[in-house]
DNA sequence: AGGGGTATTGATACAGTATAACAGTTATAT
DNA sequence: ATATAACTGTTATACTGTATCAATACCCCT
């Protein structure tokens, strides 16, 4: 399990790289990054937080992408089929991934007062639950794990 | 971690523990299971199945106990937020909690095809993810836990 | 190159989920 | 008793997500 970031980072050659990675993955199994689905894509690398499809889909709109609720969800959902990019279903919102095309069972820090997301990268959760299931004969196809709490900048902003 | 149900049980007895449950833990701690309140864990306890807020509405309407959204809402937000009823984020629906007033952090397992959900009750995906949290200095307040897959009888069927 | 099947986009309408705001009522604590 | 806080009732509206069908672009095959 690596430690998610809260800090700061070099956000140009992350964006880049993660789409790099994107753009292979696709290329080698043969899926379409069509305009709108790149676009959404860099949209949420770009602001590197979680986004209401609503709030991407403005942004397309403002570029001529599109303006209709499905143009958006459609790309969304194709993004997150394929876990380049991540649903926190506790904010109904979505995140690009951090690791693309690593196999991982996603997990999420959530900070309850500025709705930051860092995403953690582990096995380990699956592996747990996993003996839950087996137990009960449930075949575990995929996994959401979301922490609530507060940040670390949120904490001292409190005190 | 115990086993989750997807087996038969004694539900009559099960729904009035439950209920028994809840009644003595809100007497210890000063909190008011109202009319209301209480109506709406009924009905969760009885249909034992995650329901939508608007189904919950539907049949608190037909009991003229109120027919809007806050009513259903905020009855469970009640209920929610003292851990007797759980919300199932995924399926965007509510179910009643397995233990109420027993100190854990649940986790569901979620069948994608006839949608039944079972809790398992585990302490131990506090204990992972909170070693990722402190490396990173984020206070974790309450935890999401969904494996969604398929149950027993749904891989019989789709076999 | 042409043609047929599939995947994707565009557009309209609508379904489902949730909350803001304010007035009225009930319970609780001095 | 009465002040305070908590809860309920009601209206309106905001937010999230999907069904449907038509039009277009892509891909593979001959």
């Amino acid at each position: 399990m690596t430690t998610p970031g809260f800090e700061h980072h070099d956000h140009a050659s992350c964006i880049s790289g993660s789409l790099e990675a994107v753009e292979k993955q696709c290329k080698d199994k043969g899926l379409r990054l069509t305009p709108v689905r790149k676009r959404v894509l860099e949209i949420l690398l770009d602001e590197h937080r979680a986004m209401g499809a609503y709030d991407i889909l403005d942004r397309l709109r403002a570029e001529g992408l599109g303006s209709q609720p499905p143009i958006a969800y459609r790309a969304l959902d194709f993004l997150v089929k394929h876990r380049f990019v991540h649903k926190i279903e506790r904010l109904n919102a979505f995140i690009a991934c951090g690791h693309p095309g690593e196999r991982h069972v996603p997990a999420f820090l959530i900070c309850r007062s500025c709705d930051s997301v860092a995403e953690a990268h582990t096995d380990l959760t699956q592996g747990r639950l996993g003996d839950v299931a087996r137990d009960a004969g449930f075949v575990i196809e995929r996994t959401v794990v979301e922490a609530e709490g507060l940040c670390p900048k949120c904490q001292e902003e409190a005190a």
